[in-house]
DNA sequence: GCATCGCCTATTGTTGACAATCTACAGTTA
DNA sequence: TAACTGTAGATTGTCAACAATAGGCGATGC
């Protein structure tokens, strides 16, 4: 037996947070609407379980921002306004700003490990760009972004990037913008790269502030929402 | 009646969140010690409520990082190693820089105003300095950070400070250090202080970095620790 | 004397039922 | 007709009992 402690250990992790993975995901998702009432038995019933263990899981995303908790009222899906938005990425760009700047104080290693991933995210871009597959795109965006944050291997920054990561996509479903500038996608992330792999602090710096900056603009002009019927 | 709607709202707040707040100070102020277990039952009791609500605010203070959920085993109060020091400072440093970028990004009110809270503030500090009083310096000294930040108005910086905050508590219960360097302290806090007043962009973020890089200093030295059996 | 096996207690995980609260709708009155 | 009030329904908040799991401890066999 290689490992005895790691076999069999059966969802070694609290049952709230499985159930708390498993709505976050529904919700990213779409499958409520933003401001949607959370009805707690309807959903304990639909996931297996019972209201108490349910309940715990909401309020994991409830500090999550992902839902709003009213007292005696219920829990909602979070509706983010264009504020919101600005907010997020704000914090974003807070967090992968300093991602940059301990990657590149971590050594040669870290930094070529952290390349390499990032690569192979860039190069399943390209191709979902060229399959139109605009879901698989926004799923490898912040899949970027997280190897990205996840290469500095500070564990709270990264749980903070994946709950910024939830409520980014929390915004596209709120404000029902097509996701954007898809042309642009690939080469933005791929300069982000390159940058990198080059040490380059302020070009690095620099690529991110402008990802964010056009990011939210996109996001936040809304210029006349056509009600493209997915 | 003024304002119907705001009077007798007797806890608006969800009633875990009202747990979780109890139970984070208590923690904070060393009500229990690193690594100890804590008994669902004994602690309902104690705070007048049942499991049931109790559960679900130690969900929160697990995501928080405050305690550590164990399946079948229980929640612990969290033991903090160096390392996490490390890991928390370095959040913290990104978060306040990035206030620090916002604060001076939005117009000399904002500015203005937050430098007055913070005036106060070190003021007191003066104060407890003179008074020796470790605790309340130790509060103090959160307060002022977590004033800086709440300046930019940004709700989730905000939110993600307020843990950092308690977990920089955390630390100095953990590694059961002394308060340091209580001379220096009011001075660096002034520095901080003197280039938001004035401005200066670099020499802030030079300040706070500085600040940063001495607090985990402190405290990861460890000089011998001498047993100081309370 | 030491290791192993099995029980036992304490604690957590889960469930269902009960109480409290809010929203919505219908009935009533000016 | 409009506004107000009372009731009804549904939903959340709370609680106590039940089930399951893990760790400790003693007995037993080698």
């Amino acid at each position: 037996m290689a490992a005895p402690e790691t076999m069999f250990v059966l969802e070694g992790r609290p049952t709230a947070q499985l159930i708390a993975d498993q709505l976050r995901e529904l919700i990213v998702q779409g499958a409520f609407s933003p401001g949607q009432q959370v009805n707690e038995s309807a959903l304990a019933s639909q996931l297996s379980t019972s209201r108490g263990p349910l309940r715990e899981a909401l309020q994991r995303l409830c500090q999550e921002g992902i839902l709003v908790s009213k007292r005696n009222r219920g829990v909602f899906v979070a509706e983010l306004s264009e504020d919101d938005i600005r907010e997020i990425y704000a914090v974003r760009e807070a967090v992968e700003l300093a991602a940059a700047t301990t990657l590149l104080d971590s050594g040669q290693d870290k930094i070529s490990d952290t390349c390499r991933v990032l690569k192979g995210i860039i190069k399943n871009m390209a191709k979902q760009v060229a399959a139109s597959d605009w879901q698989a795109l926004a799923r490898l965006d912040m899949e970027f972004h997280t190897a990205f944050v996840s290469g500095t291997g500070n564990t709270r920054l990264i749980r903070i990037y994946q709950t910024l990561a939830a409520e980014t996509r929390m915004c596209i479903l709120s404000l029902e913008v097509a996701y954007p500038r898809i042309d642009a996608l690939v080469q933005e992330h791929q300069l982000i790269l390159d940058h990198l792999e080059a040490a380059d602090r302020q070009g690095l710096q620099k690529a991110i502030k402008r990802h964010m900056k056009k990011a939210v603009e996109d996001l936040t002009s809304t210029p006349e929402v056509t009600e493209i019927t997915a």
